[in-house]
DNA sequence: GAGTGGTCTAGACCACGCT
DNA sequence: GCGTGGTCTAGACCACTCA
């Protein structure tokens, strides 16, 4: 029986102040309501209004200060990522101002590797499920992002996997894996072969990203190594102190 | 356990339990003790500890399971930045493992060009104070790190600066400034003129974090332009996702 | 069923910024 | 002095995991 589990109080205020910040109801430098003029709003107890904008505040979406009130960051449309919540490559596409869309490369299975096989605590030569995909910022190739996964954590053997999805949507679906925490490596690398897929010069330099994704239950779940064409599009990211 | 006067309760019991975590009290993979056994043990309420807890999981530290328990990540040790927190590039090298040195190069005033003007919010021309370092990573160098400040931040004109402290504290001790929150470009570059003062060859390539700290007001507070040499440390960072 | 973390309430008092 | 966010308490009940 599938379960419709209804979304809690403080989740609830948090879409919605979200969609506030996002549709400029409360603009970039705008003053939020206090804390009690909220709680009063949506008749929910102080410390669940708090909750929220914990949330909110760890992102960097708002400021806070002792004595005077909340504040909209209004440098938030300046950053493509945000730490303290997921991000994925179409989402760095779009909200660096682009038309995003997906083209899905090679989709296939292949025998881990000696390194591959370490870092996914499998042996060597296990199978694995491999897919290699462009993000197109403008139909302009942006980002090569290839992705490994444990044949055996699929759930079912014969489904055909949606080379469209988003990886956390790919890992959810088909083989029933909440991501838990990413490990990043970010370097700069050569081009090489992967200039002719992006488009730029061989001996051009790319961002590479190594990123591993683990389970609550700290079990690796899919190896990711990407390269972005950082003359279209940069990291640029927004880290709250505190 | 030892009360200083000063910091809130939850800020103690937070840093009683990093210090476990550090020092393997709590080791990789441990199970904590109960949000309800902690509140015994510390006096305090469980609402307290939830908020220690919490933040504690948004950098990753602990895993926390609904009907399970609190486990300590067992990958902490494989990253050496951490998101949800502050962290300088000392700690970084610190963190990868290595005995860490700064040397400082040039610490001098200089006048804003029109891009750094803008960036900091100031007129073009405007006096600014500029200091170059060098990371040491076991005295290989390894970041050549650029800050710009707006002279007319210093609360002391005539302070004589330490080119040995931490851009925080910097701020702190001679502009009396705190950082809120940075926006970090990452990008990929040829070594270009850097190359000498890192010791590598001019077509070789870096890391370039361009970073600016703003502070609550949301008035940049700093420039940081940096290179990094990723043959001998990488950004490994680890993210909650929740 | 017992024990865990997750959500939520209704208070209280404190620290801070303003005017 | 007033209103803001920051800290903290002592409860209650829910959702989940595991033996």
């Amino acid at each position: 029986m599938r379960v419709i589990r209804s979304k809690s109080i403080s989740e609830q205020v948090n879409i919605i102040l979200r969609e506030r910040i996002r549709d400029a109801t409360y603009a970039p430098g705008y003053r939020l309501p206090s804390e009690s003029s909220l709680s009063e709003e949506f008749g929910v107890s102080r410390a669940t209004i708090r909750t929220v904008l914990a949330k909110l505040a760890v992102e960097g979406m708002i400021l806070r200060k002792q004595g005077d009130g909340t504040y909209v960051n209004e440098r938030i449309r300046e950053v493509n990522t945000h730490f303290g919540g997921q991000w994925d490559f179409a989402d760095l596409v779009e909200r660096s101002g682009y038309e995003v869309s997906i083209q899905p490369l090679k989709i296939k299975m292949v025998a881990a590797s000696e390194d591959e096989a370490r870092v996914l605590a499998i042996d060597t030569g296990v199978e694995l499920f491999s897919m290699s995909r462009l993000f197109l910022a403008n139909n302009q190739p942006a980002i090569l992002a290839k992705n490994l996964i444990p044949a055996s954590l699929l759930t079912d053997q014969n489904a055909e996997i949606d080379g469209h999805l988003r990886i956390r949507e790919i890992l959810k679906q088909f083989f029933r894996q909440d991501i838990a925490f990413v490990i990043t490596e970010i370097s700069s690398t050569l081009a090489g072969e992967n200039a002719n897929l992006l488009n730029i010069k061989t001996d051009s330099h790319l961002l590479n990203l190594k990123m591993t994704f683990y389970s609550k239950d700290n079990q690796p779940l899919t190896l990711g190594n990407s390269y972005l064409n950082d003359d279209i599009l940069k990291l640029r990211l927004l880290q709250a102190w505190n």
